[in-house]
DNA sequence: TTTAGCACTCGAGGAGAATGAGTGCTAAAG
DNA sequence: CTTTAGCACTCATTCTCCTCGAGTGCTAAA
């Protein structure tokens, strides 16, 4: 049953109504923002039938009228225009975009930081996701005869290290390193986490010869850094933009949801689910939420490519009045940026300049 | 002027009642409190002479007392026990302390989030502060022909690596690496990041004899890393817990507070200044703080030393009434626990050892 | 110096009453 | 059949007014 465009016409001025204000939108509101030549009684009738599809609801009779999920989702899905950032906008996140330091978590924490600042909402970016990943190979540098760095290159080219110091000391020379270096490769490399078991640990210390549990140490730093990586990691930012919103000034309102927001690993299971099918993004509606604690949320994702395949997502969450063009339109700008830093490897980024005449 | 010793008993029972129960107390409660076997009145004069002196206040003329600065200054001074922490506490606190990651900063953060879970405050952890870091040596792993991995190391044992991909595969070959990293060495190593000038890059690209930026991809590498160690992060934890505590009920108090913590500039503007001279730790009570935003805050602070010198900060910020024991306690367990992180170097943490019957 | 007694203060909380935005319905007009 | 003017009605919000009671300060006696 289609809705006859002045209903359509009405429906979004009540919206986008109400998005600005917080307040219920009465019939004269209507006719005033919508420059509509009827009269507001007229309005009232639609208004009224609106409310009977369930596209819109009335907190009390005397009130005016709020959107109600459904009412959001017609908009999200057929009203609403797509938001162009302004130019001043774009400049402003480009600007912010210019990250500092390669390491892909920081990146992805900024990132979030950012979107955050940029909508006035929590924000949350989760790295890509759970795959099996393999050691790809290890090099150790030998920095003095008590210790040494061992450095874990994955299957997914991120590279870790670690400065090891020896318990003991015992004069490594780099004769040794090499031979270590070599034996960790062929018996480790290609290996899963799962893989990484003790025996064939102590297969490996045994060929070793020596027993100082140096390969032990090494190997169990590459299995902290596997459980790093396949365990997706979440970070959320500007919790407390919540209470800049009307609709949390209930303090315990407030606080749950802040709460459920800072237990990462349920808002990673809420996230995984929903898992944005093919869409680049996708806009959570209020009950269309999985999680209880987000049935009078809205939640906007975007993913983004790690390369490899591998995609992160990046949201924000806020009351169901929302203004979901701007959202979905600075969110997807940043979840884009992400996609080509991480898709264009290495951009050499050049010597900083310094002020140079002519 | 010292206050007998029947004011300081009622002055404590004051706080401590208030503490607990966030209420302003009255000479009735205070009788019970501190089982006193004198009158309600003579409470009463106690009191108003408190009050005269400034340890106490009175919200308005029929309410109880509530204790000023003044007087939690005395408290924490004077009449505050140590607190010890139960065994269970600790047990709790350790079992949390068992850090995966080694990662520096990962650690911190995760102590302040720790330190926030056992208070219930908000809490903060800031690395170790500024300080000429230079570069002690470069290592380069080939990856293949068109990518190699570039190690940092610094003079405070901070290892950081990239991967570094060619803009155009030039087919590096093992003696090429080699002599650029000996380049790179002799160049650089010993370097602060001032004297990393643009300058001294292009005579070693020069001297390197090949063009293609290597030497400056590696270097602004290493120039990030020194910007970024010299740069004491500032983590923050657990901003909505403040929700929990009454005095932020109201939540445009709340909000302030909170937006101030999450401009970690200013926080650690904040902390610098106090800098706990050489008490490990310090308690700053209300208008002690500097910060404006801070002035009907409490912040308590604990130092732990990253070796080399060097301390770090981890504190909690909560209203001014606050268990000071009980928070100054965990804190400083958690600092004690930081120092010795950082202090054995590395304990070797041993196979994952999986179970085996006998 | 302590205590009992008592008048007093003042915030918290609740009951009404006034306000007014916004509605739904009816009946007339287009 | 649709639109509109008119009007009675509803109900959250706001304000005022009042009561209640915890806790005080003071006085006078012990």
């Amino acid at each position: 049953m289609e809705l006859t465009e002045r209903k359509k016409k009405i429906l979004r001025a009540v919206i986008e109504s109400y998005v600005r204000t917080a307040e219920p939108v009465g019939s004269k509101t209507v006719q005033e923002q919508a420059d509509m030549n009827v009269s507001s009684a007229t309005i009232r009738n639609e208004l009224a039938d609106l409310t009977e599809q369930g596209y819109l609801e009335q907190p009390h009779t005397s009130a005016g009228r709020v959107p109600s999920p459904k009412g959001y989702r017609l908009y999200v899905n057929e009203l609403m225009e797509e938001q162009r950032l302004s130019l001043e906008e774009t400049r402003q996140i480009n600007q912010a975009m210019h990250l500092k330091m390669q390491e892909l978590d920081k990146v992805i924490d900024q990132a979030g930081r950012m979107v955050s600042q940029l909508t006035n909402y929590p924000a949350f970016a989760v790295t890509g996701n759970a795959r099996r990943i393999t050691i790809r190979r290890f090099d150790l540098i030998l920095v003095d005869g008590s210790s040494f760095i061992a450095v874990v290159m994955t299957d997914n080219s991120v590279v870790k290290n670690k400065l090891i110091r020896l318990p003991l000391p015992l004069d490594l020379s780099q004769p040794q390193i090499q031979l270590l270096t070599t034996l960790l490769n062929s018996s480790f490399s290609g290996k899963t986490l799962d893989e990484l078991t003790p025996q064939l640990m102590r297969v490996a210390e045994h060929a070793a010869g020596n027993a100082y549990g140096l390969i032990s140490l090494v190997v169990s730093f590459a299995m902290e850094v596997l459980e790093d990586l396949e365990h997706s990691a979440v970070y959320t930012a500007g919790t407390s933009h919540l209470l800049d919103h009307p609709e949390y000034q209930d303090v315990g309102k407030a606080q749950r949801l802040m709460s459920y927001l800072s237990q990462e690993e349920s808002l990673a299971r809420s996230l995984s689910l929903p898992a944005l099918g093919d869409d680049s993004t996708k806009i959570l509606i209020g009950p269309e939420n999985v999680a209880d604690e987000l049935k009078d949320t809205s939640v906007v994702l975007a993913s983004y490519d790690i390369g490899d395949g591998l995609k992160g997502v990046i949201g924000v969450v806020g009351p169901t009045r929302m203004d979901y063009a701007k959202v979905a339109a600075k969110l997807s700008y940043v979840a884009d940026g992400l996609s080509k830093l991480f898709g264009q490897p290495e951009l050499p980024p050049g010597i900083p300049e310094e002020k140079e005449d002519s």
